[in-house]
DNA sequence: TCGATTTCTGAAATCGATTTCAGACTTAGG
DNA sequence: CCTAAGTCTGAAATCGATTTCAGAAATCGA
């Protein structure tokens, strides 16, 4: 006679509660018990305390599966960040988190290393696995997403922009006015001649885009365009910065301002200027972006922009979360940033004009 | 013959394709449809081409929940860390996810906040998913924690330590041995005056008690034990790194080299010690752990132990994966960690003993 | 007290994919 | 040429919770 195999497969050794066995032991329905569950409201109480005592004795937690079967819907959202390593992605992942843990959400975590076909690949096994809404990270993104997500008729929303385009509704800042402002902030210094060193190397960093965008826009305005060498294109990491500034003042040493689109290039550029013996801001003024922990701590402290991340995953997750409910959403918000003045920028030496502090709204 | 699919945005629920929509257009039963895309082997070639084609052409995704309800796996993997706000907990995570995506697995994200009972309840929500395997950070796991874990039968792996109790495997670094590694390190160097700077504040830190314990170890077995004034408790701030170095100076003024738990820690204290008029490492040596990016970018270079974040991350991965999969699994896996020997640490002024430099590893 | 509401509960249908079981068809062997 | 072995495919049961529908019980008004 031939043996049955009788290698029992190791994974569900535990016969699992159901929702059954809860109705079973409360003597009721399992309809009941559903209700209890999701619509404490419209059960007797009496009844109601008795199967939630039940629903405690066993440990009894309803299988998400079926309960995303019938229902539609999975209570889950995802997210889709160029990366983690940067601390101002991190800390809008943070929040988001924690709003959406709050509302019973829960939350997908994907990276795409700044590549618009990893992001679409991403996107594509979230929706599959039947999200309920997505957060993206700024306006570019390519086509077959865009109808990806129609199709799918997802809820979503981008984020760190004040609007993207094809109706995709956003949560941000406006990174372009935030660095005209910044650059004006400088022009009225006194200075210049500026140096621009922008991470727009990867295709899809609009963010950064927008910023070297506002800087060349203020200072056309002001009749001192940027020349092609006095922008320097990097990556996000600090040892770029450093180099960047290095070539930034062989092509131009007489430079006396230069403003960064990233805190991590202008920390960078700072190191750099440390080790070429100049003095911040006596001789050169540095600027960022994103005001990260460490740029206060800087010294100089680092002047720079504050993007309120924290507060752009937390608006996010209030958008998905109104947006899947079917209640009204605004269809962009626009968050302030904020210009912080610290002492890494300063008149130049050379300057004509009067120093003309008054304007520091930090500290 | 047949047209591609128009896709219509009108109507709000756009009906879902369904396998029986796929079925029928290929003249075969749900069931052929099925074993299309879960076992195409047995499927006759000509035949798995002709369905294929109506899965394409139908845009065909299967409902995850029904799939997981019937399957039991859900393909998806949960990982629960103290904050993202740390890089090197943000490293870990995307090389998590990266290497989980690689296996068509997708990764729940949720953070702690050092809380114990925050852990507890995210991860009961995780396990309602359906999570197929679980990542914590660190040893320090309340035993509700581990029974709910044990109840779910959920693989699960403990990340950033070298061992945790319980049963739980584990995927990290000695730190102890580390931090003693780095104290042995200071003390060839001449130092006999120490101070220590641990971010020991978050009931949960495991990591940070066993480094600092790591560095009372060193010192007890060298005759010159740690008193309670030269440890300062942080937690894990820029600025109480600033604070504590502070401290430390105040109560023993003639500290020669300051070990940190944590680089941010460092960072704080080497900023705290330039400005206090200290040279380093000329008066004081100062070092961290974690070796952060900006570590090396210091002025000077700090000093660290270097973390393997990406790896642990992927090592996670792997295990749940086999795991999950049903194969062998070692029990813990103890990554090396990297002593890396910069400039923010040096033989004291006053020492008696000749430098040896030799040691340096790194550069 | 009796019928009319209102409130509450249970039986059963349902969500969509997977998989067992058995039957249909094909190929091989004698 | 016919049975035996092997290959594929489809019908139907199943996963577990939700929800509709209708009936039972309780409350109310007269």
């Amino acid at each position: 006679m031939d043996k049955k195999p009788v290698i029992a497969p190791k994974g569900r050794q535990q016969p699992r509660v159901k929702i059954e066995d809860v109705a079973r032991k409360a003597n009721v329905s399992p309809a009941t018990v559903s209700r209890v569950l999701n619509h404490p409201d419209i059960v007797r109480p009496e009844l109601r305390d008795r199967v939630m005592r039940h629903i405690n004795d066993l440990a009894y937690t309803r299988d998400s599966a079926a309960r995303a079967l019938k229902s539609g819907r999975m209570r889950t959202v995802g997210v889709i960040v160029p990366t983690l390593a940067l601390g101002i992605f991190a800390e809008g992942v943070e929040a988001l988190q924690n709003r959406l843990s709050e509302s019973g959400y829960t939350l997908f975590i994907a990276n795409s290393q700044y590549d618009q076909r990893r992001e679409l690949q991403e996107l594509q096994s979230l929706i599959e696995r039947g999200i309920d809404g997505i957060v993206l990270v700024g306006a570019s993104h390519g086509r077959e997403l865009r109808s990806l997500i129609e199709q799918a008729s997802v809820p979503v929303i981008t984020t760190y922009v004040a609007k993207a385009g094809g109706g995709i509704p956003a949560i941000g800042i406006d990174n372009e006015s935030a660095t005209r402002e910044m650059t004006e902030y400088l022009l009225r210094l006194g200075h210049v001649r500026f140096g621009a060193i922008a991470n727009v190397v990867a295709a899809s960093n609009d963010r950064s885009r927008a910023r070297l965008e506002g800087i060349q826009r203020a200072l056309s305005d002001a009749g001192l365009p940027l020349k092609p060498t006095q922008i320097v294109k990097a990556d996000y990491s600090l040892a770029q910065g450093r180099s960047a500034l290095r070539q930034l003042l062989t092509d131009h040493p007489d430079t006396t301002a230069v403003i960064c689109t990233t805190d991590t290039l202008a920390i960078g550029a700072m190191a750099e200027a440390r080790k070429m013996g100049l003095a911040v801001p006596a001789t050169l003024s540095i600027t960022g972006f994103d005001d990260v922990e460490l740029a206060a701590q800087m010294d100089p402290p680092l002047t720079t922009v504050s993007v309120p991340a924290a507060e752009i995953g937390r608006g996010a997750a209030d958008y998905l979360i109104n947006a899947i409910a079917g209640s009204p959403v605004p269809r962009s918000v626009v968050l302030p940033y904020r210009l912080v003045m610290r002492s890494s920028s300063a008149p130049p030496r050379t300057s004509v004009r009067p120093t003309r502090r008054g304007r520091s709204r930090d500290q």
